[in-house]
DNA sequence: ATTTCAAAAAAGTGATCACAAAATGAACGT
DNA sequence: ACGTTCATTTTGTGATCACTTTTTTGAAAT
């Protein structure tokens, strides 16, 4: 049996006026949405104090947000861990995402500006240079920058933690993905979103973000969902 | 001014094997639910250490779950409180809530019972009786039973902590309404729900449960923010 | 070889205290 | 009367330690 491998992760520059709580929070988290930390991976209080650098206190606060937004799991033992993915919850997280993402979107729409829209085409061209390299953490972010710009747009915002909610629960298992299949197998529908924003054509807007949605992420996941479990049927992917 | 009013929290009962900090969790987010605290409240974490009677670390990382739930918020200064309601907001709580629940129970419908729609239909029954008392906890915890009976039927579940997250910040705000307006005011169209579940017709079913938010809710809280403003145009629910 | 059980180790929990940041309010000057 | 300044008080933050729970380990027994 290997010895504990000690948990590293990610580093993330600290602001200025950022508590201990709010860097372990923003170090983990961001460790989270691109998968630096595996499904199914344990935790624990006194590694994490270990590698963030911070006191049990903050951690453990940190921890505690992180869990109501489901990026870990407190087990019935108190041990926490990453969740494993399966097919069953792909699905249901993907399906989320289109319900949620189309709903933000719609509602965004009548907020958004010419100038944002030649913010958003940048980031796109930006993501497809990304995408080629492939380097996935910047795929990724890129991508997030890309949703969020969209959806923000829309200045009473409720439906945005719920969205980053998902794409946390997602992060660890589209890395996993990314690692079976290649960050290059994915594809994007931004164009067409793009476009829809200009002609400020509601239908065409959410029937884009959604075959972004299914395309991109869930296209990649359930490629590698079915490589996965094709070769070792007996476990979920982690 | 007035001295500082000490705040008082509705009991309830401490599990055999629940830490402290799940106590506080616990019964924080029950007061929140059924509109013990107000919006605007602030709250101050020696308060809820007196109120509670538990020490501050496991006050702390409760509050750091509603936080990630946004049932309170964190302010600039370190400072917590009840988010206030203003109409925007309660729109767009009410719009996400539809969109949200019409996705849950559509997606639940393949996995609803017989046995459970009777179930549903006996809490409907003590809804009703509630309704006419009035008695506003007791309708708002069963009108949650209904719903949550329907959604977590489904047993991959994503979805119903965001709802949750939804009913939380419209507690506070619904207590207000009701005390306003009454709740007798309030309706529901837990009738066609049924129906519709008992039809199997997911069509009628995102129906009524569109209906029920916008006629129950919905209409209680824009009635209730009328009256309020009319009153006193000046600010916002508090 | 497998099971059982007690001891040891590891991990989570919560109380406390010192410190830092923010709010308060009184004294002062304009 | 109004705003400014500064001491006081209140509040949030984080480190530490003692304690409890859980897991692991290893020896003894079957």
């Amino acid at each position: 049996m290997a010895e504990r491998e000690t948990l590293k992760l990610p580093e993330l520059p600290r602001q200025p006026r950022m508590t201990s709580q709010e860097y372990a929070y923003a170090r983990l988290r961001h460790s989270l949405m691109i998968g630096a930390i595996a499904p199914g991976r344990a935790i624990t209080i006194r590694g994490l104090v270990e590698a963030l650098e911070v006191s049990p206190t903050p951690v453990r606060e940190a921890l505690r947000r992180l869990s109501s937004e489901h990026a870990v799991t407190v087990l019935e033992n108190r041990r926490i861990m990453v969740p494993e993915m399966n097919g069953r919850r792909f699905e249901e997280l993907v399906a989320l995402r289109c319900t949620l993402e189309c709903h933000a979107a719609e509602r965004a729409l009548p907020y958004i500006s010419e100038p944002l829209i030649d913010d958003l085409s940048r980031i796109d061209a930006r993501i497809d240079e990304a995408l080629n390299v492939p380097d996935h953490e910047t795929s990724v972010l890129l991508n997030q920058r890309f949703h969020t710009g969209i959806y923000s747009a829309h200045p009473e915002q409720i439906v945005m933690p719920m969205v980053e909610s998902l794409w946390l629960q997602l992060g660890p298992f589209q890395r996993i993905a990314a690692n079976y299949v290649g960050d290059y197998y994915r594809v994007d529908r931004h164009q067409e979103i793009l476009k829809a924003l200009r002609n400020r054509d509601p239908i065409a807007l959410t029937m884009a973000v959604e075959a972004d949605i299914r395309d991109g992420v869930g296209r990649l996941g359930r490629e590698a969902m079915r490589r996965i479990l094709g070769s070792e049927p007996s476990h979920d992917a982690a």
